[in-house]
DNA sequence: AAGGGTGCTGAAGATCCGCTGAAGCAGTCT
DNA sequence: AGACTGCTTCAGCGGATCTTCAGCACCCTT
């Protein structure tokens, strides 16, 4: 699968294609809207992300001029929420979908998911780690067959710790992928999941699949 | 990918960042060393192609600077043939992997997606030394595929010694390494972390993986 | 063999880190 | 409006970890 990030900012768009390109895609990432165009004619991808506000062309033009050419890749739109652009003028140049920023990761990586589902068939990979069953697409686990129900974002962190099972995973960077980016509060708030997400499906079974790694993160281990 | 082109001649970075730009990646091109440095320091790049022979402040020097502040962006070097500079120099200062003037395109392109891959698919490589597995994401060492539990500084002193087995490592070195900069304690440290390893990861196996060498430092081996 | 230097290690104090219960808050549903 | 759910913040506890220190052991030199 192949990405097109069309974003100014450089930090959010690296850690979007970082995180992307580790969960398998193939991600490019331009910086300026004329630049998006060029490459999104020149190249075919599978969806194209596109910021709204962009030096020289902004993504609404971007947009609309890709489609004038007949180009029908999915296109997902990133706004801010400051009224200045809405999300029925995104929608009216041929966007599929729009996000307003500030945004989690995961909120970014669902869309994607379903834009990409929506032409496709088959979404995101069940995750297995021994007897903890992971489904990204029904936001559900299991543990030994058996179903357990998590919040939001008790799923989000469980589900990005089960991306990098057997990884130590620091808590700042559970931070930076389930929160969204503008969030600037305490790192505890991991630590008050994790706990959350221990008393559920550690606990209850006797098993210790959380670990701490003291002054380096959390890891998800099969055993234990 | 985002890539930084540090080489004054202006004819051979504009045909580079050319080929590059064409074939997907987002080039930026600075001509001196001085202003390599600057910009590689602010900005997050994928890889950098930095050139030894600059004006002002030569290749090696802007990689060892770039090293000291733990920037770990993979460096291509580029040496002249001429014998004042060589291959050596250039990877003891921390480059990733060198390219000897005058190179072809396709040879340096092939050297840059070798570095890509070996960043971007699965972290950072597992050491063994003997029987001793250190894996560096896991945060977890075994011994002869018994997990052993180690704390975060032990562990980093470990892995230290691990990336210089067979070699000499100074007290001094591991202070660097594994400390802040800022650390201005003991050297004896060092020597007690080093006896928490040994009654870790020795002692209960009859090994003495860990061997000092008087006034000079300690030596991870295989053997023993 | 004595002496100085270097390294080792057990113990103790200080510090840091993580865990968790509880309370406050915001958004949603009834 | 009121109740509920989930998220975040806060504060205190408990414990792991780091560092310092001091005495001992060992090695090399003289």
């Amino acid at each position: 699968m192949r990405l097109l990030i069309v974003e100014d900012e450089r930090r959010l768009a690296l850690s979007l294609a970082r995180g992307l390109t580790a969960e398998g895609f193939t991600v490019d990432v331009v910086h300026d809207g004329a630049e998006g165009l060029h490459r999104a004619v020149e190249e075919e991808y599978d969806l194209i992300v596109l910021d709204v506000m962009l030096p020289g062309m902004n993504g609404y033009r971007v947009c609309s001029a890709l489609r004038a050419v007949g180009d029908e890749t999915p296109i997902l739109m990133l706004t801010a929420k400051d009224g200045e652009y809405d999300e029925a003028e995104g929608l009216d140049t041929g966007a599929d979908d729009y996000v307003t920023k500030p945004f989690s990761y995961v909120v970014l990586r669902a869309r994607i998911r379903a834009l990409l589902r929506r032409r496709t068939r088959g979404g995101a990979p069940v995750i297995t780690i021994g007897d903890l069953t992971v489904e990204p697409d029904a936001q559900r686990v299991l543990r030994a067959g058996e179903e357990i129900v998590l919040t939001a974002r008790e799923f989000a962190v469980l589900e990005h710790l089960a991306l990098h099972a057997e990884q130590v995973v620091s808590k700042r960077e559970i931070l930076e992928h389930v929160w969204d980016s503008a969030y600037r509060g305490d790192p505890n708030v991991v630590e008050v999941h994790i706990s959350a997400l221990r008393r559920k499906l550690d606990i209850p079974y006797g098993r210790r699949s959380i670990v701490t790694v003291r002054g380096a993160g959390y890891r998800l281990t099969a055993g234990g």
